[in-house]
DNA sequence: CGACTTTGACCCGCGC
DNA sequence: GCGCGGGTCAAAGTCG
């Protein structure tokens, strides 16, 4: 794939890596030569994709935690096992669909047009195509109890380099779970976005291997504005990031995606220092992304969709 | 008193 | 079927 990075923004030798592309994975790892922040994103490509499919748009459904670093420090994204595929874009060719196409209607749900979800749920499904806001809360467990399989929203995971574990992104998080990870000394943390209707989580884990490295993993989209910051007293405002995962916002800045950046994260309000750094890579004319690209087009810019 | 965190128990999926 | 590990629940505790 071609330098992503034609600015040279990023350090340009082993700190912009692709690959590999067997076992249907991909990643690409970015590493800011200044401020040592990272990021990295992985998708896995369903064994059924052409590749003239924009197949990027795969399943996020299995970005969690083995995805531990290598020793590299990169996270590999490698699928467990062949069925962490199946089923895992709908309609097959409409691959995109995480995120895109489905944006404004819980875009990227891809599990529930998994058919071994959809068809766990004896009751109505959810009207999948509704409107952000109107999306049904999580089924409960004690509703779900039997006979319905967790419903899994895409994924995203990224790697950060910070002190603080849980980073400002401008929603609100109730913590509601943690759990000592194997083959790891660090807990990971589960957290929820606080607004009930918005079935949004989040996963916060340190890397194993490099202690420094923040590895979040957000699930699901937001279905409403970004809430401000309660420390910071910064009050709510309309973002284009509505609708949309958050990653840290003030620390990654995606081409064509604007961020509430105004925002400070509490690394920067605890004098952490933070950068933004910009993924300067395949130029595409991306004038906006629209709003329905929902996951995907936040965090994966045009040109590496292919 | 409400919001949030902590933490042990429980549920579930998966591999063997 | 069983055990393991991830994910979630919910009661209790903490904080402002």
């Amino acid at each position: 794939m071609d330098n992503p990075d034609p600015g040279g923004h990023f350090a340009t030798d082993s700190n912009w890596n692709l690959g590999p592309d067997s076992d249907n994975v991909n990643y690409f790892f970015a590493r800011d030569r200044e401020s040592s922040i990272l990021c990295e994103f992985g998708w896995n490509l369903p064994p059924y994709h052409s590749s003239s499919e924009p197949s990027c748009f795969g399943d996020f459904d299995r970005i969690d935690a083995e995805d531990t670093p290598d020793s590299a420090g990169n996270l590999g994204f490698a699928p467990k096992s062949s069925s962490a595929l199946r089923g895992s874009v709908s309609g097959g060719h409409q691959a995109g669909t995480v995120g895109s196409g489905s944006g404004g209607g819980g875009g990227g749900d891809v599990s529930t047009s998994n058919p071994s979800v959809s068809s766990s749920s004896s009751e109505d499904p959810p009207d999948k195509s509704a409107s952000f806001g109107g999306k049904p809360p999580e089924i409960p467990s004690k509703v779900r109890k039997k006979g319905q399989k967790r419903i899994r929203q895409p994924r995203f995971a990224f790697m950060t380099k910070s002190e603080v574990d849980h980073l400002e992104d401008g929603y609100r998080w109730r913590k509601y779970g943690q759990k000592a990870v194997k083959n790891s000394p660090f807990p990971r943390s589960y957290y929820r976005c606080t607004n009930s209707r918005c079935t949004v989580k989040k996963r916060v884990e340190r890397s194993s291997e490099d202690p420094a490295i923040v590895i979040t993993t957000y699930e699901g989209q937001h279905c409403h504005p970004t809430v401000g910051f309660h420390r910071g007293g910064i009050i709510s405002h309309e973002s284009t990031f509505v609708n949309h995962l958050t990653p840290p916002v003030s620390q990654f800045y995606y081409p064509g995606i604007q961020l509430p950046r105004e925002s400070p994260t509490i690394a920067q309000s605890q004098q952490v220092p933070v950068q933004t750094i910009e993924i300067g890579m395949l130029r595409e004319p991306t004038p906006q992304i629209p709003v329905d690209e929902g996951l995907l087009g936040d965090i994966v810019p045009p040109g590496m969709r292919r």
